[in-house]
This record gives structure tokens, sequence and C-alpha cells, in this order.
DNA sequence: CGTGGGTTTGACTATACTCAACTACGGTGG
DNA sequence: CCACCGTAGTTGAGTATAGTCAAACCCACG
């Protein structure tokens, strides 16, 4: 990973802190810097003409985003919530890119970038909203220390946001959650958590056990 | 691009004709090699338990595949027709990425791998399965020359790769096509040809015309 | 304490999937 | 060269799933 890489401390960079809902970067405008997130989350997103969002990415603590050297943003950035960033300016790209010892973990950069689309992209095509919804808590799990038996995972992000980011409608999100929680699968211990069951938990599907 | 830097004439590299088909390599197998697509059309896709089929993207004449320095394969890649490729061997993959001339290359070359995937995962979100076609169709036209008026875009895949590229059923597909002929926007010439009508043109030019 | 955006729920509709039968094409062998 | 066969593609009917519109609800915020 290029947070390991110590060349890193050697370019330019500084802190950046930003309250939830700011744009970090704009679609198609000049990259100026590149970003790795320190603590909250950033989506990646394109708005369609229709006015629709597609959420390509989340990035979270140790990802890095914004590294396009090409002359447009693909997408753009902003914060799902308050979010700390260290900023790269573009000069820190060129030297990165043209010193030897940094390139490869450039490069490995741009792949971590390509398999977290790949990854995206796999899951579009076929499976059901619940089979969608799970991976993506799995995921989100494995981010937040690994998914061991009960799992809380933090929600760093609306139901909005997760809606288009699996690509369906914030309804079908929320009557999703509900049929897992009532397959027993989840549980929804706030609007911004939720636990995971193991698998082997699965056998006894645990009716509300907390009487009102 | 790649193609265009003088550096890739140096490493080494030889040429390899394949069948319709044939895989290259498959999914999470170690990398040994990158390849340039010269003639043909090679698909990059996953293949889940339940035995159904993503295709990630296609790569044409021009494109790379297989630019992964990790440890593993993220997608198998398979020849949708006859294809010829470039093979630059595993060696030369870290004499580019650790050569300051070519560094900056190479993260280009991963940036539109990138580039590529974002765009199919933007299109996954929203919209009907008609614009779906409609913009692969209009993608397939600007990679062979540009998509003018009536122009005849030629289809190097199956049906079945591009129904598991938009992550429709083949069913459905087919059903769809003919609901565009039937619009008249596009005209089925033969099973590999599609005419795309003028009527498209509507739409904003993705082809970016001369500096203003 | 009130307001407003985010979220949930309900009823209805549209869309694409599944299963199944049928057809056309391309390659092979007589 | 033609007949055959197998694969790829098309068409049809019924169903399941998610989208849309609309309204209620609930927090979080000022």
């Amino acid at each position: 990973m290029l947070t390991d890489h110590p060349a890193l401390d050697y370019v330019k960079h500084w802190r950046l802190a930003l309250p939830r809902g700011r744009m970090i970067y704009d679609e198609a405008e000049a990259p100026k810097a590149f970003y790795r997130v320190e603590r909250g989350c950033v989506r990646l997103q394109t708005t369609g003409m229709d006015g629709r969002r597609q959420i390509l990415a989340f990035c979270l603590p140790g990802d890095f985003l914004g590294f396009e050297p090409g002359r447009s943003r693909m997408a753009a950035a902003e914060t799902s919530i308050a979010t700390e960033l260290t900023v790269f300016p573009w000069s820190a790209i060129a030297r990165l890119a043209e010193d030897p010892r940094c390139a490869p973990a450039v490069v490995a950069a741009a792949c971590e970038m390509i398999s977290s689309l790949a990854a995206h992209l796999r899951t579009f095509g076929h499976g059901s909203v619940e089979d969608h919804l799970m991976g993506f808590l799995e995921w989100l799990a494995d981010r937040q220390g690994g998914l061991s038996a009960g799992a809380v995972v933090q929600l760093p992000m609306s139901r909005r946001d997760i809606a288009d980011f699996l690509g369906i409608a914030n309804e079908t999100l929320s009557r999703t959650i509900g049929r897992l929680e009532a397959r027993g699968l989840i549980q929804v211990a706030s609007r911004r958590e939720i636990v995971l069951h193991p698998i082997s938990m699965r056998s006894q599907p645990s009716r509300r056990a907390a009487a009102p």
C-alpha cells in the first residue's frame, strides 16, 4: 500500500478537515491534487442528466482518491460525513511518478482503485438486492476490523448514499434492510449502526428479543 | 497512451494469435505478462458461484489488459473472437514501472482501465436497458472510427457476451434489440452488424472536436 | 420546541427474469 | 455441394422483483 511507502512523507502535503456533504472536487474539473482519507468517508460519484446519482466507490480511512493524471476528473468527490484528509498537490504526483522508488507504489495505488471498481462491478450484474446489501455490509465490517461474529458495523453514510451506491431506489433499500432483519441476518441497532449476525447463528432466527 | 510511448518498443515482447473463445489467463492466477490487443476483442470477466458470468470490460485494438502488479488476476481474460495480441512478459512490467520515463505512461495505462470501469459502472445504476444498449453501441461505433450518421457497427462478440456485459438476460437483450429496431434507432444488418441511425445524433457528441 | 430532511411504509405499476419452445445460422461430414 | 447437426439466437407466456408516486414518520438540528 502506498500508505506504507516512506516516499510519501517527503512530498509536500497537509491536512484538511471537511464537514459532511462538502465537495472536494467536481466531475470533469482539472486535477490539482490527490488525497488520502484519514478519518470519515468520501464518495466518488457521477450525476446523470436525469439528476440521478451513481456512487462509484466509497473511500474509507487509508484509501487514496483523486489519483488521475489525466486532464479531467472521472467523477466528483464529496464527503459523506465529517472527514479528515491529507492533501498531496499535483506537483507531488509528477514527482512520485518519476521517482523510480515511488512509481511501483503509485501503480499499486491505481491498481487498488481498479480492484475496488471491479469488485463493485461484478456484484452489479447478478444476484438479488439482498445479496448486494449483505456484501456491502460485509465489506464495511471488513474495513472496520474484520467481520467477526456479531460485528457492529458503523455506517459512515446515509441510506440514500448506500442506495445510490447499490444502484437501487432508497425505498427498495429500506425494504431490503427490513427483510434482512426479519430473516435474522442483521439487526439495526441505530440509524448508523448495524449488527452483522454470523452465518452460524442463522440456524436460530432470533426474533426481536427486546421487549418494548 | 502507452501505445505512443517509445519505451515499449525496447522491452521484450512478441505476437500471439488466438482463436475465438480461448482463455488468456484465469481469475486469481498469478500474473505472468500483460498484453495489448492488436486485432479482435478480449473480454475481462468473472464467474460467480451460481455459474453466472459478469463481463467487466471489452478490450478492443489498442487497449491494454492484464496490467496488474498484484499477485493475482482480478478477472479472467478470454477472446470473444479470433484475436491478435502483443505479449509483454512480467519482467517488462517491473522494468517499465521503475523507468522514470516510462512510469507516467504506465500510470496512464492503469488510469485508462479505471476510466473504462468507471464508465461502465455509471451506466449500471440508472437508466433503462435501451439506454444501456444504445450507449454500448455508440461506444463501439466510437471505437471503430467515430459515430457518424448511419455508422455500421461491427459486433466483435456474441449476444450472450453483450448481455453479460450489460448485466441482463440474453432474452431481454434480444427483445431490446427488437424494440430499438422497431423505434428506428438501429437496424440489424446481420447477426454481427448493426447500423446506427442518424436519429441518435440528437444526443451530445462524445467525440472531442478540435480544440477551441 | 419546532422545523425539515432523511427514512419508512403502502399501493400500484413497470420492467426484466424464468422457463420453455422454436428458429436460424455456421460448421462439419457425406 | 448439399444435408445434417449443434449452437446461438429469438419469441412467447407467466411471474417475480424493484421502481414510482404518495404520505406518514422520526430524528437531528437549530
